[in-house]
DNA sequence: GCCGTTTTCGGCCCGACTGTTTTCAGTCG
């Protein structure tokens, strides 16, 4: 059983024990548990064999380790089947509907004899539903809509997608608002989750009720959820929900804080105040011995005041971060200034979308100081894949345009199959001549995992391979990532000297959040790379960055953030002598 | 069920909304 599902099993167990109307505490435990998994950088099966390991986990105490353990050795969890034996089939399905809560799931199973989804629809749509204790018509009516609303629109949306609609209301909303101050964004958008659920908007003002009477007017929206003095809700065209929350100056910062999350990073927070005799709310910090509130008007000066250094959002899943900060050991992971190039790219030579001149004039108005054209190679037909003989031609054109163009540096690449049985789709000698060679997995993914874990190892140990590209190859909600050893191909590629890509591209995020936590741990380096195939798909880079960061993954790892001339420096070197290399070059912190 | 620069026992985050109620239970983020 993989984490993911551990964490459903947990989260499960927390759902099934509201139910029984046990101590929340006791759900609490198993909550926070579920969510540790699921942001866990290893496999739990892996180590399970070692108590000493699963009780170091935060909130890891022995029931939960011998649970842990039990469901690594047997596959299932005796406490699970039992539990779930004791209540009706359907109950955790209904459970999942925003407005049901587990009273009643409890009864609308018992009582009406609800099984699912559909059933539920049918009894809230004839008003049986609504005959339930503490229901009326208006609950029912309201649940009825958020059912219908899951039902069609799904669930979370990507990253991708939720990042220019928040671009596209805040653009509007400071240009109907020029008042409007300290706007961006909160939530799971700016933590840099791979999907979000919502967007949550937070701005300062001096007339708030001005702001959001502009916000619930913009031209592009659908639906007004809530329009009230600080706060509006709205959907925009695309189903997606965005809440405006207004304050003053001096106290955005608590409210950025809190509505940033994550949940349980707040809760954690709140726990060390209340220590320090303090209360922390979305409004600030109250004394609890004299009653008093202090505002703060930035993040920073909260956590100060918590006696922490700032945690960056992306890191605040309650993963061990304020463990590390309140040990002053948070590492501090590389942001999108640090970027200096881009090592992934197409052109219409091949698959990509415009001419080569075109995207380099868009990787220099982006502020990149150098760009690695990759086109792809004779294997990929279907992306007219280039033969050893025009890869020459390709070659010689980047080569002349790099000369041509004051600015930015250009590096001659390819973006290479590895082929089925772990051999290269071009000859060394086609591959010697190159600046940067990236190897993908673009054919066969659904080998085996030792089929697949061995055909990677065996391209990483080529001395012309210098980055693995996008190494699990899944795209977002279409193609579920290959199976591989991760922990072994990090190995190999500390060993060899091979670079991990983070695949910024929003179609992409591969590798994901936990593969770079691990590969962090198991001290491994990276490229973070657009993977662009258009002139605009630069602007991906930042996903890319939040990616890493949520990896907890510093400056240094990343070569892409050296000038071009270390980075020259760098991919010259034979790649046995890179990654001391880059330490060197970067002084980084020695293993 | 977890956890400890006050604690191995006695604590455990905070506020808001909604609708059904006569003072608050249930749910959410």
């Amino acid at each position: 059983m993989n984490n993911t599902q551990i964490a459903r099993m947990f989260a499960d167990i927390a759902a099934l024990l509201q139910l029984n109307g046990e101590s929340v505490f006791k759900i609490r435990a198993y909550e926070r548990a579920a969510e540790t998994i699921g942001n866990l950088s290893f496999q739990l099966t892996d180590v399970a064999a070692d108590a000493e390991k699963l009780r170091a986990i935060p909130g890891f105490g022995e029931a939960i380790t011998s649970k842990v353990q039990e469901i690594a050795a047997t596959g299932s969890l005796s406490y699970y089947d039992r539990l779930k034996a004791e209540f009706p089939v359907g109950v955790l399905d209904l459970m999942k509907v925003p407005g049901i809560g587990p009273k009643t799931a409890l009864k609308a199973t018992q009582e009406l004899g609800i099984k699912n989804l559909s059933e539920l629809e049918m009894a809230l749509e004839s008003g049986t539903f609504a005959k339930l204790p503490r229901i009326g018509e208006k609950s029912a009516a309201n649940i009825l809509r958020h059912l219908k609303h899951r039902m069609s629109q799904g669930d979370r949306v990507p990253l991708g997608e939720a990042m220019p609609e928040a671009a596209r209301v805040m653009t509007a909303l400071q240009a109907a608002c020029p008042g409007v101050r300290n706007l961006g964004f909160a939530g799971s958008l700016r933590r840099g989750c791979e999907t979000v659920g919502d967007i949550d908007l937070l701005c300062t003002a001096d007339d708030p009720a001005a702001v959001i009477a502009a916000f619930v007017s913009l031209p592009f929206v659908k639906d007004v959820m809530e329009s009230e003095d600080t706060k509006g809700s709205i959907v925009i065209d695309g189903a997606l929900q965005v809440d405006l929350r207004v304050t003053a100056d001096d106290a955005f910062g608590g409210l950025l804080l809190y509505f940033t999350g994550s949940q349980q990073h707040g809760m954690r927070l709140r726990e060390r105040a209340q220590q320090m005799g303090l209360s922390l709310n979305e409004y600030g910090l109250t004394d609890a011995a004299t009653g008093r509130m202090e505002t703060f008007a930035t993040e920073e000066a909260v956590y100060r005041r918590l006696g922490l250094p700032f945690i960056p959002p992306e890191m605040r899943e309650d993963s061990g971060e304020l463990e590390a900060a309140s040990q002053n050991l948070l590492s501090h992971p590389v942001e999108m200034e640090d970027i200096r190039g881009d090592l992934h790219s197409h052109t219409d030579w091949t698959d990509g979308k415009a001419p080569l001149a075109e995207m380099v004039a868009s990787a220099k108005s982006r502020g990149w100081q150098y760009l690695a054209v990759t086109d792809h190679s004779q294997s990929q037909t279907v992306a007219s894949g280039l033969n050893a003989e025009l890869l020459r031609e390709h070659t010689r054109a980047v080569r002349g345009l790099d000369a041509k163009s004051p600015g930015i540096r250009l590096l001659a690449g390819t973006e290479m199959d590895i082929l089925p049985d772990g051999s290269l789709d071009y000859p060394d000698d086609a591959l010697m001549d190159l600046d940067v060679v990236l190897g993908s997995i673009h054919s066969a993914m659904d080998q085996s995992r030792d089929t697949m874990t061995a055909r990677i190892i065996k391209a990483m140990h080529s001395p012309h391979v210098d980055i693995v590209a996008h190494l699990t190859t899944r795209l977002m909600k279409r193609r579920a990532p290959v199976d591989l050893d991760f922990d072994a191909i990090c190995r190999v590629a500390v060993e060899t000297g091979t670079l991990l890509e983070v695949n910024a591209s929003a179609e992409r995020l591969d590798l994901k959040d936990a593969h770079v936590r691990r590969a962090v741990e198991l001290g491994v380096a990276f490229a973070i790379s657009t993977d662009s195939h258009r002139a605009t798909d630069f602007l991906d880079m930042r996903y890319g960055v939040q990616i890493a960061r949520r990896g907890w993954c510093e400056r240094w790892r990343v070569v892409n953030t050296l000038p071009f001339e270390e980075l020259r420096a760098f991919l010259s070197s034979p790649k046995s002598e890179r990654y001391s290399l880059l330490a060197r070059i970067t002084g980084a912190p020695r293993a």
